[in-house]
DNA sequence: CCCTAGTGCAACCAAGTGGTTGCAGTTCAG
DNA sequence: CTGAACTGCAACCACTTGGTTGCACTAGGG
């Protein structure tokens, strides 16, 4: 997504979410991403963390996972918080619901196997 | 993405989480650039079409949007098939449900403000 | 058969990404 | 106060990415 910023997309996509393009493009670039995905993953299950905690466990410096928790950020996914000398960064998950929103928006422009996608998103835990 | 190396994915995701990390690699990759997402939504709407046809459409040239194409396909999000001399795609979204499942499953490690993502899930288009 | 429309490379380029190192600034503990 | 533990920049590097141009190849149509 490097010279992404103002794209010129179709009108035919009057209908609903719209949450605006650039949006999209940070969020699923953030997603796009297996360490980010693990950072977010980690935080959620383990709770808030440092950077310099995260880092421990990886065979990243600290300076690599602080980028990719900037990223995550500027996509909505994290805040952070000081606490003395301290940056302690959590999961703020509001943003994956666009992503769900456009692509069952956008899936269900398709046909009717949408369905399947339907079933399969309220399949996770329950049956 | 960009040192992650392009993956298949199995047809067998009748049961969505675990999809190994390069192909929601590939497929949150493919989806981070508006571009990309305004093509499969226009694959979508007004059916398949060649590389040709939809660059007429775009400022771009006919190579950027084949490049951009592959990327879809090598995603899963698109096939091609030839027809004649010319190379007709069309979506196939069925890699969705693996980006959906990812991220409910995910959120689902969350609070339960999940129910909010659920909500959202059913109500794009109550058709 | 020859011409044309359409596809398929491959080279190339600028800018973006993920990652590193090094160092300066801050905050807490003795 | 002094030092250790953290955080915050900034420079730098190799590799990817999105995009271009140019040209060879292929399939049909007159």
């Amino acid at each position: 997504m490097n010279r992404a910023s103002a794209k010129i997309l179709p009108k035919t996509m009057a209908k609903t979410a719209r949450v605006d393009s650039g949006a999209l493009d940070t969020l699923f670039g953030a997603l796009a991403d297996p360490t980010r995905r693990m950072l977010v993953e980690r935080l959620l299950t383990k709770g808030p963390a440092t950077a310099t905690t995260l880092a421990e466990t990886t065979p990243l410096t600290r300076q690599a996972i602080l980028k990719h928790l900037q990223v995550l950020e500027s996509a909505g996914l994290l805040a952070h918080e000081r606490s003395g000398r301290e940056v302690r960064y959590r999961v703020t998950p509001q943003p994956l619901a666009s992503a769900v929103g456009w692509i069952l928006d956008t899936a269900g422009q398709w046909d009717s196997r949408i369905d399947r996608l339907r079933r399969l998103s309220g399949s996770e835990s329950s049956t």
